[in-house]
RNA sequence: GGGUAAUUAGCUCAGUUGGUUUAGAGCGCUGCUUUGACAGAGCAGAGGUCACAGGUUCGAGUCCUGUAUUACCCA
């Protein structure tokens, strides 16, 4: 069968995808094996494959595959998120677009749709992934919804209520007024955005020619406003502390306070006080017991408290109360400026501080086990940096209460309780339990009430956060809550790897989850292996556009992930991917932005690509040797003999290496080392000298250790390429069944010869130097050259060893190569380390050039002695610099006066 | 305002505890090569003094201080 000249992508993988998945390669059970572990970041079932999630993912994949390889347990449970904020908001503009308004059909029927929803396109981003190469174990696929993690949802909630950790109190809350719900702080996004202060004076009771001018970027909430504010210190203001001013528009009266809390800098030095409408002025009006009045209703619009523009949408009220303002003189003054605006991660509206009832968890505890965890170095952060963007976050003067619940239906359900009887928000009795039934049971207890029903009862409307599901995950997808069975096996989890944007959201919080239920559900396994959910936390960067900026929908810079896939095939877009990501640095991803916006193209990606079509080439070059059983003669015998010697050294050289890399997740490293490997050491030089000449057999030593060789560096470049990987495995000789590259076993890195190394990496500069000369002399490829080296005992040494100098004739397309004592009359002479060497040329040598080249390389190397003599000649240097270090320099002075000296020899001889 | 990171070749990035020849890679660029694995290729070459200013040291791309620029995080 032959094959085509390029490698095509489109059937391989899937071929080879569909035949992993056939053998369950990517199944784990437990066994007496080493686990390795690995939890997916579960993208949003509302989500659809982007760059973070490839680059993420075959990171992943390919710690997970290295491990397959290795010998391992490995185990990597994908799912989905529910992401209840952005699902609903899907579900409900589908509703709304049959005409359907969620209120009216209820939470049952809302929450049918929503899974009904979620089981037509909640699966679309798994597909997206397997055509990556995934080697998720599909079999464990969760969802954070099901009702496994559900429960577990609820007992965890249950258990840290029962613990005292969480409660239910009013708080300014980051309202979104559009998804009608309150946002934990790490939902809003603050950006600058042009804003106007507005200057209003306010008249003071009783005398209207005195008054206070306060500034203010929000006039439409003056009618919530309950006292002004100055700085006890401000002389402008002491004679109006204590006294009233009227407020604009509704002439309500409200006092003058002092609190050092006003900026006198800022605007007029006076401040309004709207505590149901900002953060700090509600804790101005706590402390000065001042009361709160709320004029906003849930999405946003003024309520009838606000007395004026009622209905009116804060935005348009705030233009018109401009207006009337204006008109009745209090508007003195209107000025432009940047100010950072908060808005909500998942409706992009600007976010409304309101006061609300919710439920939190305290925290202190367990920032204090989650900082803990990281300082002892039980959890390891790579890049550690971030540890301290971590420990910032969680010290204790930073870290503030979670707020957890949701009004929303589509997630899990407060598991609380309260007696129908008393009015919502103002509930005295809580009841928090598993079941209706345990609650009652508590309600009968509580109240002494043994005639109370379910019917007595009223469920909390709220659901929690998605994120106080998604904390329980690594526990959670082995049903560590029910069974501890399998969590016994997989617990602690090897490494986790994810964007640094959700530290905060979920790493944080995994690992006290972690540190708080661990040790209660599997205490013998935390007591030998600790109680950290995983090992280590492979941060990645944001992948971002060439311009810097985040990849995103909104800005429509991001390359279609599929795209990229069919363009490059997955191999190539992995390579892509992986070739400039560094741990924890951004990647700005290189594909161009036309006219239409982003190009799904990637220079680095076609060299993802240009890699596999190398590997199939040489894979076909292989396949066209014709197999001959006849000996070699001697000489070829060595060539090949030396090359399969020095290949084989090196690909134990690159080994470890790669080793090292893969223990220190220096991943793009890794890969690029095997790129190296196999472009440059194997393709370029290995094959060129075993290859027989045009038409003529290959013996079949020579050609089963290319093989032999060619199958272990498929073996080691799977992990980051595994479809082509694969192809090659089967190309390169008949397989028995299941004897496939994705479960072949990685090669132990051996002993290697450096010294060898080195001798052949002479003996390929020595190959350089001839291309270089035949380059300058304008020499053909066919025409044979001869060379001499200059007699000495190394250059001997060296070209003695076996198979070298027929290697070099044959690389160099020699006629010969001689060792000489005598005076090359029309040579060309070039320098290997000290060693000289000489072109004979049939024509006339370009003097000019030739000693223009020698000048240059003469020149480059006095700088460079005289370097070295400089620091030789401080004293200092010599006297306080540790030997070795000194020898060394000595000996770079040899290295460079010899070359110098030989230099200058061929430049003399020049005339 | 506080903090974290980055600043190395035209571009994208490596450079791990300061000392393996006056810094490496890939892409791009220049020249040559086109019947024999691969033009999605081969061979060779040019191109940086490591943002800037100080300092520590026998020795700094690497450590310290400051400045500038950029990105992000927190307020």
């Amino acid at each position: 069968m032959s094959l085509s000249t390029r490698y095509t992508p489109q059937e391989i993988e899937s071929k080879w995808y569909q035949h992993w998945l056939e053998r369950r390669y990517f199944h784990s059970e437990p066994d007496d094996r080493e686990p390795f572990t690995v939890v997916i970041p579960p993208p949003n079932v509302t989500g659809v494959l982007h760059m973070g999630h490839m680059l993420n993912n075959t990171i992943q994949d390919i710690l997970i595959r290295k491990a397959r390889l290795d010998g391992k347990n490995a185990c990597w449970v994908p799912g989905t998120d529910h992401a209840s904020i952005a699902t609903e908001a899907k579900v409900v503009q589908q509703l709304r677009a049959q005409g359907i308004r969620k209120t009216d059909i209820g939470r049952e029927a809302f929450l049918q749709h929503a899974f009904e929803w979620k089981d037509k396109y909640g699966g679309i981003i798994l597909d997206q992934l397997k055509r990556l190469g995934a080697s998720c174990d599909w079999e464990r696929t969760r969802f954070t919804m099901e009702d496994s993690l559900s429960e577990a949802v609820i007992r965890v909630f249950v258990d840290l209520y029962g613990k005292g950790r969480i409660y239910r109190d009013w708080r300014i809350t980051n309202w979104d007024p559009e998804a009608k719900t309150v946002l934990s702080n790490e939902e809003v996004i603050y950006s600058e955005e042009n804003a106007q202060l507005f200057h209003l004076r306010y008249p003071l009771e009783g005398d209207p020619s005195q008054g206070i001018v306060i500034a203010t970027q929000r006039p439409e909430t003056i009618m919530a406003d309950v006292a002004v504010a100055v700085h006890p210190d401000d002389e402008r203001f002491q004679h109006l502390i204590g006294k009233n001013v009227l407020i604009p528009l509704i002439d309500r009266a409200i006092p003058i306070i002092a609190d050092t809390y006003v900026d006198r800098e800022f605007g007029t030095g006076a401040l309004k006080i709207t505590p149901a409408h900002d953060q700090n002025d509600y804790e101005i009006g706590q402390r000065f017991n001042l009361p709160v009045i709320d004029i906003l209703t849930e999405d946003g619009k003024l309520n009838e408290k606000a007395q004026i523009l009622i209905g009116e949408d804060r935005f348009v009220a705030r233009k018109k109360i401009r207006k009337l303002l204006e008109e009745s003189g209090h508007l003195i003054k209107l000025e432009d400026y940047r100010t950072k605006i908060g808005r909500s991660e998942r409706t992009n509206s600007v976010v409304e501080p309101r006061l609300t009832l919710q439920w939190f968890v305290d925290m202190k505890k367990f920032a204090h086990s989650a900082l803990e965890a990281v300082r002892s170095g039980e959890v390891k952060f790579y890049p550690e940096h971030f540890w301290n963007m971590y420990n910032s976050w969680l010290n204790e003067d930073n870290v503030r209460d979670w707020c957890i619940s949701r009004q929303l239906w589509w997630g899990q359900r407060i598991p609380a309780w309260y007696l129908a009887t008393e009015r919502m928000g103002e509930e005295k009795h809580i009841f928090v339990a598993d079941t209706a039934e345990e609650a009652l049971a508590q309600a009968r207890e509580k109240t002494g009430n043994a005639e109370l029903s379910i019917a007595d009862l009223r469920q909390e409307e709220d659901v929690v956060d998605t994120w106080f599901s998604s904390w329980l995950w690594p526990i959670s997808v082995f049903d560590g809550f029910k069974t501890q069975e399998e969590l016994k096996y997989y617990y602690p989890t090897s490494v986790l790897v994810t964007g640094w944007d959700i530290m905060f959201f979920w790493v944080a919080r995994m690992i006290m989850s972690g540190y708080e239920w661990a040790p209660e559900l599997i205490p013998d396994v935390v007591k030998e292996k600790g109680a950290m959910p995983f090992r280590g936390v492979y941060f990645t960067g944001m992948v971002r556009d060439n311009l810097r900026r985040k990849m995103s929908k909104s800005l429509g810079n991001s390359p279609d992930a599929l795209a990229l896939l069919d363009n490059y095939g997955a191999d190539g877009v992995r390579f892509g991917m992986l070739s400039s990501a560094a741990a924890g640095n951004d990647i700005i991803f290189d594909a161009p932005i036309g006219k239409d916006g982003v190009l799904n193209e990637s220079k680095l990606c076609e060299q993802g690509r240009n890699f596999c079509n190398k590997m199939w080439n040489a894979l076909r070059l292989i396949k066209s040797w014709e197999l001959s059983e006849k000996a070699l003669d001697a000489e070829t015998a060595q060539v090949n003999q030396l090359a399969a010697t020095w290949l084989e050294h090196k690909l134990n050289q690159t080994l470890a290496q790669v080793e090292v890399m893969f223990t220190e997740y220096r991943l793009s490293e890794a890969l690029m080392t095997l790129y190296k490997f196999i472009w440059d050491d194997f393709c370029a030089w290995y094959l060129e000298m075993i290859k027989p000449a045009y038409e003529a057999p290959i013996d079949r030593q020579t050609l089963q250790q290319s093989i032999a060789l060619f199958e272990r560096m498929m073996t080691l470049l799977h992990p980051f390429m595994p479809f082509v990987t694969e192809e090659i495995w089967h190309q390169l000789r008949e397989r028995a069944a299941g004897d496939d590259c994705v479960i072949s076993k990685y090669p132990k890195a051996a002993a290697f010869d450096a010294v060898f190394i080195e001798k052949i990496e002479r003996a390929k500069g020595l190959v350089t130097g001839v291309r270089e000369i035949r380059n300058n002399n304008g020499l053909k490829q066919k025409e044979l050259l001869k060379v001499f080296a200059q007699d000495t005992p190394s250059s001997r040494e060296l070209l003695a060893m076996d198979g070298l100098l027929p290697m070099v004739v044959k690389m160099a397309s020699l006629e010969f190569l001689q060792i000489t004592s005598a005076e090359i009359s029309n040579g060309v002479a070039f320098l290997v380390g000290n060693e000289k060497f000489y072109v004979e040329l049939e024509q006339a040598i370009d003097v000019e050039e030739e000693r223009k080249r020698l000048q240059k390389e003469l020149e480059y190397y006095q700088g460079f002695v005289k370097s070295v003599q400089h620091k030789l000649s401080n004293e200092k240097f010599v006297s306080s610099a540790p030997a070795e270090v000194v020898n060394k320099e000595k000996q770079k002075l040899a290295d460079g006066e010899m070359k110098m000296k030989n230099l200058a020899e061929e430049l003399g001889k020049l005339g």
